[in-house]
DNA sequence: ATCGATTTGTTAGCATACTAATTAATAGCA
DNA sequence: TGCTATTAATTAGTATGCTAACAAATCGAT
């Protein structure tokens, strides 16, 4: 009889959850979501970051990322501006509130990310990093 | 420098995403998602099942359930039915249609969960879980 | 036996995801 | 050059998640 608990994926999916609204908590202090913090990292680290990167490097949609960044925009923490050679694209940078609370943030994330993995073996890790990937190579459309 | 992409936990979420994906795309034919799927599975798997226990076997919560009770008995898949020793709880059970439903997807998922596990030896996927519990033992709140 | 605490389901309101369709601008090819 | 296809961002509408607050029913401690 099949078992929806036997699957590996629902497995995953249900721990990615819990992880997720773990992080959520830490971050909650902070006044941002994991999905906002998300989008602020990403504009501090890659320069020029177009609206439809962003997408990407967050695993969403791009009218996710404008809604998303509607609400950042009027919260103060990150700025559309226009491009100079595609007049299209709008370009995502942080202001000065928003990197304040990146550096703010940071650490609780570095913590969350020692708390999640004491105790694993390196080789375990590296197993784990390896079965994520091919279950999504098998099922990739 | 702290890199995301590192964080063993932000690889699961990200992986486990694209697999929910995967798996809405082979449901989609059959006209439900792999949420209201979940319902009707363990709709059938248990009896005298209350949406209470049903938010907690879908790892969400009430109010999401009882929407999605709603949309599923308009749907005309599942019925709520009154209990006979609590006059609070509604107990959720499936109709005939939503049973023949259950029983055309079933082989969908499985199918699913073969292709996912391909070539991941038994002793990897043990690691795996492993992992996957140490990770949300450690952040548990 | 009764009163306060808990539990179940619900509603309201919001956050974040999706697809489909739209607009504006650019790119590529005859 | 000019037409067509593509790309970036957006809007509209929907699905699914959350918290907070609530009503009704039950439980439990005294």
């Amino acid at each position: 009889m099949f078992d929806l608990e036997d699957c590996l994926a629902y497995l995953a999916s249900r721990s990615a959850k819990q992880l997720a609204s773990a992080l959520e908590k830490r971050l909650a202090p902070h006044g941002i979501s994991r999905a906002r913090w998300m989008v602020l990292y990403y504009t501090e680290k890659y320069d020029h970051l177009t609206q439809a990167r962003l997408a990407v490097l967050c695993g969403t949609r791009e009218p996710s990322i404008v809604r998303m960044i509607d609400h950042m925009e009027a919260e103060g923490l990150v700025k559309r501006k226009a491009d100079k050679d595609d007049r299209r694209v709008r370009v995502v940078v942080p202001t000065k509130k928003g990197q304040a609370l990146n550096r703010e943030i940071l650490p609780v994330v570095e913590a969350f990310k020692d708390d999640a993995i004491r105790g694993i073996p390196e080789n375990e890790m590296e197993i784990f990093r390896q079965v994520l990937e091919t279950m999504v190579r098998n099922t990739a459309s």
